[in-house]
DNA sequence: ACCTGAACACCGTTCAAGT
DNA sequence: ACCTGAACACCGTTCAAGT
């Protein structure tokens, strides 16, 4: 068939395919021939539209940068800097969680993805605009994005094991009685969320209310 | 050759090769093939020792985690729970940060890697010593962790590409301005850690003082 | 410009065969 | 028990050839 007349791929329909292959398979699934076969395609023809597979990887995860809520960090949003860090970090994160499989891409960093390059601006102006200083506004973005993703990547209870015979006692003295399993199961991540953003925030305000006052 | 009269292997000799070879030439340098060529040995060897690839990295990962000072935890150690914390992640994100490339398979969750549990049960047994509640001394060391690995993993300094070419001010209006990049460089990273470790640290310290009162 | 098949240099893993 | 070579079913990517 060669060329047809009109296109068969777009950009954002391998986005599109890559993406829902990434959450119904895992990011194992997706091979350059499979996403190909999926797209009815031949595994090279991606190559027209792509430069690699890390390059359709980053749209993929890019695009789900681009579903976090911002409209928190508005000018003429009415939400105070705490308030909005806050209503941002939860969306943040239910977006990683939404696509588990994706945060390992993602949590490499803002890279030369456009949303991830947008959500650190919109954090960075509106805490300026709050009054932190602004080298000290850059930190609170990075801090907090360490916290969000660190949170969606290191699920606690995810990374436990299902069966309790794997913790012996002798070797893990606490552990019996933390009751961390299957007792609380994915609570425990939630509440561990929100306990962290909470102490964060509070430690947070402290430190603005610090720099106001001089 | 077949059987040697002393094996050529051991899974100790494996991990430390594969260590050395992904702090080398990083994680995709490691396959099978090339590990063993590494160890002197053709592909399928490696098999008698481990049963696949994954179980090596989680060795590699588990060795990493090994290295994390635990001491502050001790019973008789007097460093009470805040600095014990504190000393705990900088400890813990420098090891992270030695080896940047086993990050992310660390990130993953403690798993079955044993030093990774040993880790999670310091930290609990030592929150419930210092006054935590069981189920607070879980979420403490969870949201820890979050932190921990979050900032080593999503380093903000390097998610950033060296040229500024590729951050039009138009579309990132605030960019420009927060002076990321070649100008401070890795202090960023620094810098937002200890921010934000101060923070989370007075922020629980806050829920630990009305914990206490009640 | 955009797709194809063929080809190259790889993969992880299984398995029978050797000692 | 522990290594080998051969084999299977894959990879990512390049490239000449087609329209």
């Amino acid at each position: 068939m060669a060329r047809p007349r009109k296109p068969l791929l777009s950009r954002q329909l391998i986005v599109e395919t890559a993406s829902a292959l990434v959450d119904a398979e895992g990011l194992d699934a997706v091979s350059t021939r499979r996403l190909a076969a999926e797209l009815g395609v031949s595994g090279p023809s991606l190559y027209n539209h792509f430069r690699n597979k890390d390059e359709i990887l980053d749209a993929v995860a890019d695009a789900i940068s681009a579903q976090v809520d911002l409209s928190m960090f508005d000018e003429d949003d009415g939400r105070d800097w705490r308030t909005a860090l806050h209503d941002w970090a939860v969306s943040y994160r239910a977006a990683l969680l939404a696509h588990p499989h994706t945060v390992p891409v993602l949590a490499r960093g803002p890279g030369r993805r456009p949303a991830g390059l947008r959500l650190a601006d919109a954090v960075f102006g509106a805490m300026v605009r709050a009054g932190w200083p602004p080298a000290q506004a850059t930190r609170v973005g990075a801090l907090m994005r360490y916290f969000i993703t660190g949170s969606a990547l290191g699920s606690f209870t995810a990374g436990f094991v299902g069966d309790a015979a794997a913790y012996d006692p002798a070797d893990y003295p606490h552990l019996g009685q933390a009751h961390l399993l299957a007792d609380r199961g994915e609570g425990i991540d939630e509440d561990a969320f929100e306990t962290g953003l909470r102490a964060l925030l509070d430690g947070l305000e402290l430190q603005h209310r610090a720099l106001i006052r001089s």
